[in-house]
DNA sequence: AATGAATGAGCGTTCATTCAT
DNA sequence: TATGAATGAACGCTCATTCAT
């Protein structure tokens, strides 16, 4: 009961719930709630406090009820997971396609939807429990790829745009090269974290060095030299 | 099956265990092979596997004599968590200290040095996990914390020799956005991750990257403008 | 097998467990299966013999399952001294205040009431484990404490009854010394110590020698004396 | 180290540790230094905390060296209840036999001792562990008695002093009743109980009451008389 | 759709004990 | 005498899971 109020004011949604197969199934309250409630627990306490017996609590039911919704805790993780990931589908290709914007402006927005989501609790302390899982759980490894993956993608097209004499295989480093630069800010300018004030600034730093790689890299440049 | 050989071939060492009480080492080889138990199993198996029982039985004890040692799990960990993080304390010094280079060679050698770590099975694995700690475990906070915090001196100290003339709260921006763009390699190029085998090419990008952002950023460039 | 036999022939009941929410049991039935059964251990094998498992296994549970009834041992053994506290409340009261009796006749049965409980089992067993209980834990020590002020009231009104010339401070210690006369024999003439078969006569002795001080005993006869 | 402080100012000595055998061992002090650390434990925390390790701390010790002075915890409860016992002996006789005092002053002088050493800390918290370990521990059941029939000899010299027509079984009813009366006295009147300041005017209640009962029993008063 | 009741495994920890040194 | 190191058993407790109702 407790717990289900929205965790951030981003615009990236806390969670993106598919109803399940089947028509209108009659559990799809409870599923959220359950969901929800995992990712409470999850933001506040932490992966070691994600107990079905506290997720149950948390929405007033009783732990032998969840059964009914999920037949695993895995199921479970699983189904929060997907519905994480899937509230980031959206907003990028919005970003990303506004026609109204040059290149150069959509990748600012980009950057900056992104590095303030950062910023969100939710995203702050959820996104280093997925990397730790990432490295253990080939199925979490499987959906936070294919997240980044959809980043990167956008990105790509905007370097591409902006300097199209870039060599796809180095437009791609590039592309990488910005996309770790923004999460690695989690750990440091995220919610309550040191720097967390300084966003701004920070955001200012990213977009204007992640476009001058973009204009100035030469095809070729950052390829294999020959040691010298 | 003992678990103790070497994770890394970085010069980075795994653990920089320092002797307990007086010189006498006093079961000071119980304790180092715990410790290596300890971190082989939250390299290998994640730290929801890291019971005492696993970590026991990966050196040949019982788990009753854990406690010989360490008077608690949580104090075996802060332990551990103390032999990791000063296993970087000598590597920046002598890195960014070296007097037969210049400062953007030095720098240059500190990103490959970090983003060489990254890519070990060590790094990728271990420090996904202490940044979920860190958002709930305060003890964790304040190391991991220290040790960026020493990073980051590093890379300020370069950054002035190169650009003395950018103003000490932009240099630490650009410091911590360089610290950070390396940090968030960890995911995408570290051990095993899809682009690990991309690590040089990323590093050059990262380089070029760095070294221009220092040397263009123009003072009172990225301080909050009045939106026009 | 499952020990849940009666523990005594007395007519102070063993336990008076007293329901937990609402009217309607809920699980009251394995509450008071393990009450019982933890009485029945304390009895038979002492408080070092009182484990969770023990427990359990005398009323067929796991270990686990003890804590779907009680949040965790010291609960139950909290529950567990109420229920036997709350077992003396009834007969005490129906004693002294019975109609049909002169007040010395009434005292003569409560004396005999207590000193007959104590030759039972239960009683014998279990208050000398709570008497030690009393010295380090302070919620015994307040239960304790609560019934034998119970008592002592009781003994009290009849002293008043029958010596109305006492002052209050002489009458109470009086009564502390009638309580603490009969709490004494526990050790000497309780179930199965060498002296059991001779109760009834110390039966005799300890009412003649009540009701002796009670009548005999003169206003400031034991105030502190000036030592003449 | 600590905690080998005299626990009592009573004239009854904390323990009475007799020598071992074999001449002049030379453990006799590290001995007696295990025996009051126990002893101490076992009256500043109870029973549940008297542990090898506990005692071992403090004196300095480490655990596995009490194995060269106790075969096993079994054994040096063993002692220590000894020791506790033994000091008991010597002033019993001493009081009972003193030859410059009336045999009803004798009574007085030793309900007196008795009822102080009630009060003292040691007795108030080492007694109700004895009595429990009495109930499941036939060497502690019979140690006790033993005291306490050392006692009972005493009392039972001095009624047969003061009134010689009582025959011997009746004679030994009121000694029992008389230790009891006493011993009941230490879990309301003991060290840091709610009456051991009223100690003295309970003292003359109880010295008025027990000589009382001796004078004035008759010959077949308590015996069992046919109901009516 | 939900609860009550139970299980079995595993957790971190404490304990008395052993034994080589 | 004493310590260092280890063991095996047991402790209270938590967990995901199951299943009849």
């Amino acid at each position: 009961m407790l717990g289900v109020v929205p965790l951030t004011e981003s615009f990236v949604q806390d969670l993106k719930i598919t109803p399940r197969e089947g028509g209108y199934a009659r559990g799809q309250e409870g599923l959220e709630q359950i969901l929800y409630a995992a990712l409470n627990i999850l933001v506040e306490q932490g992966s070691k406090a994600l107990t079905l017996r506290r997720i149950a609590s948390e929405c007033g039911m009783k732990a032998g009820n969840l059964a009914y919704y999920f037949p695993s805790k895995e199921e479970l993780l699983r189904e929060l997971l997907n519905a994480i990931i899937s509230s980031y589908e959206e907003p990028f290709d919005r970003i990303v396609h506004d026609p109204s914007e040059s290149a150069e402006k959509r990748l600012e927005n980009l950057v900056v939807l992104i590095l303030d989501d950062i910023t969100t609790k939710k995203t702050t302390r959820v996104f280093p429990e997925l990397w730790a899982m990432t490295n253990h759980d080939p199925f979490v490894q499987e959906r936070v790829n294919e997240l980044y993956q959809r980043a990167r993608v956008a990105i790509l097209e905007l370097i591409e745009e902006i300097n199209p004499a870039l060599p796809p295989d180095e437009r791609e480093i590039v592309a990488l090269f910005i996309s770790a630069s923004m999460e690695g800010m989690t750990i440091f300018a995220g919610h309550e974290k040191p720097w967390c004030e300084q966003m701004p600034a920070i955001e200012r730093v990213a977009v204007k060095s992640f476009l001058h790689v973009i204009h100035t890299l030469k095809p070729g440049e950052i390829r294999a030299s020959t040691d010298a």
